[in-house]
RNA sequence: GGGAGAAUGUCCCGAGUGGCAAAGGGGGGGGACUGUAAAUCCCCUGCUUUACGGCUUCGUAGGUUCGAGUCCUACUUCUCCCA
């Protein structure tokens, strides 16, 4: 709630994304000059990004944005560590392949909130793998184990958590916090970045690297985190029923992007105006307190808004037109997902949708029909044997839905 | 190396006296109510073209039994304690 000189921290506070800041009036002043080169690391664990690291993202956006150097930073050599939080058994080592793979996935999202190139503010990506997988243990050991305090490392809270709840804690796990230490002081060094960023689980990990840094000797370095980013009704951001909101195109349509922020809980629209669009405060405050139905408006708006950050004004007015038609009129929009069938046989209802993706099984495809779940061109199906034929095409297709927001078109082969 | 304990419905947690397709949650899906929201209520949630039918499930492999998630043996993995 401090005023801050800078715009930087300003933008930031006033639109929610601080958490923690270890010295926000040193790192304000070196803001306000433009003096601040800020690191943000992203795993390499999947082919694409999704809606959890957005917040990191929009910060680096902003921090570009208010004249400072933003460093997007590739985990291609800690993801080979493999960052073993979680307690679940899916910590399989990723293939180089994998990782080099992922890495060229997520690369691409970040040139569309990021100005790349050799200029004072133009952003800059490296890789960790560049580094980390040169070093020498013996060195390691001498130039950078020296500086870690085992005291100090297990009465951090990331550290007693895991010990207090007798669960294995590896020594690889215990690595990681100064692998990633490491990194920070690399690129203070090499190119005098001094400030850290993430998420406020990685608090811990950023203090750490703050420390080494001036145990090491580079310049003052500087962390701050954001808060964890939770749905007004408790539950982590990100997850819908197909899986998490990926950024990458190829992955979630810009359509089914569109949809995700439409379905804002409401509690959640003013706070996710702020963090996820650009728009202007008054704008945000004025389009929050709308209530009740009327407050869709502001959803529609926060989706397009959204949308046409990640995937460009042209496709999120297509996605908005594709909904407008799906939700408001309750036309078969050109715009959904097409599979393609032949129907000159005729095809069970059962079967088509377990084609269409919208049922695994046979047998979940006619609960859905016996729930009163499905419907074929708008009309509601009661009998699991209906065929659908050629004559139930309608401009074209079959429009086939199950509930009220999946739908798909089949078509011909 | 020694000792103790655990692994259950391929999302998670979790009950389970030898008769079990297996309790209960969470999560997820559908319906009602709404505003493509939340909350609430109802239904569904192993596969199989109906099924009181068939098939496949309780870490893996064998065994005892008419019958095994449940008993026995070996193995695997994980956790904790001691060294």
């Amino acid at each position: 709630m401090s005023t801050y000189t800078s715009d930087f921290l300003n933008i930031l506070s006033s639109r929610g994304y601080i958490h923690q800041c270890s010295d926000a009036a040193g790192l304000d002043a070196l803001a306000a000059k433009g003096d601040v080169t800020a690191y943000i690391g992203f795993d390499c664990t999947a082919p694409s990004l999704h809606v959890g690291s957005l917040v990191q993202i929009m910060m680096l956006y902003w921090l570009q944005q208010s004249g400072n150097k933003p460093i997007a930073l590739m985990g291609g050599g800690t993801t080979r560590v493999g960052d073993p939080t979680g307690k679940d058994e899916s910590r399989k080592l990723l293939s180089l392949e994998d990782i080099e793979n992922n890495k060229r996935g997520i690369q691409d999202v970040f040139s569309k909130f990021l100005t790349f190139g050799s200029g004072k503010t133009d952003a800059v990506m490296v890789d960790n793998a560049e580094w980390l997988t040169k070093l020498n243990y013996i060195d390691m050991l001498r130039d950078v184990g020296r500086h870690f305090s085992i005291n100090r490392m297990l009465a951090m809270d990331s550290v007693k958590l895991r010990l207090d709840r007798e669960s294995e804690f590896s020594f690889l796990e215990f690595n990681y916090m100064i692998l990633q230490s490491y990194d920070f002081t690399v690129l203070a060094q090499r190119y005098g970045c001094n400030l850290q960023m993430g998420g406020s689980d990685q608090w811990g990990n950023i203090i750490n690297g703050v420390d080494l840094g001036r145990r090491m000797g580079t310049q003052q370095l500087f962390a701050l985190t954001t808060p964890l980013i939770t749905l007004a009704s408790g539950a982590k951001m990100g997850k819908t029923a197909q899986g998490a909101v990926w950024l990458n195109a190829d992955m979630r349509s810009p359509y089914d992007y569109w949809q995700f922020w439409r379905n804002t809980e409401d509690a959640d629209v003013g706070r996710f105006l702020r963090l996820f669009t650009t728009l202007p405060l008054d704008e945000v405050k004025r389009l929050e307190v709308l209530a009740g139905a009327e407050l869709n408006e502001a959803k529609k708006v926060l989706a397009n808004a959204a949308t046409a950050l990640l995937h460009g004004d042209d496709a999120a007015a297509a996605a908005a037109e594709t909904a407008r038609k799906t939700f408001e009129e309750g036309a078969s929009a050109a715009g959904l997902p097409t599979v393609s069938v032949d129907l000159a046989g005729g095809v069970g209802v059962l079967a088509a949708l377990v084609q269409a993706g919208l049922a695994a099984s046979n047998g979940e495809a006619r609960r859905a029909i016996q729930g009163g779940g499905i419907r074929v061109n708008d009309e509601a199906v009661k009998d699991d044997k209906l065929v659908l034929t050629a004559a139930d095409v309608r401009d074209g297709s079959i429009k086939l839905s199950h509930g009220k927001k999946k739908h798909v078109l089949l078509k011909q082969q």
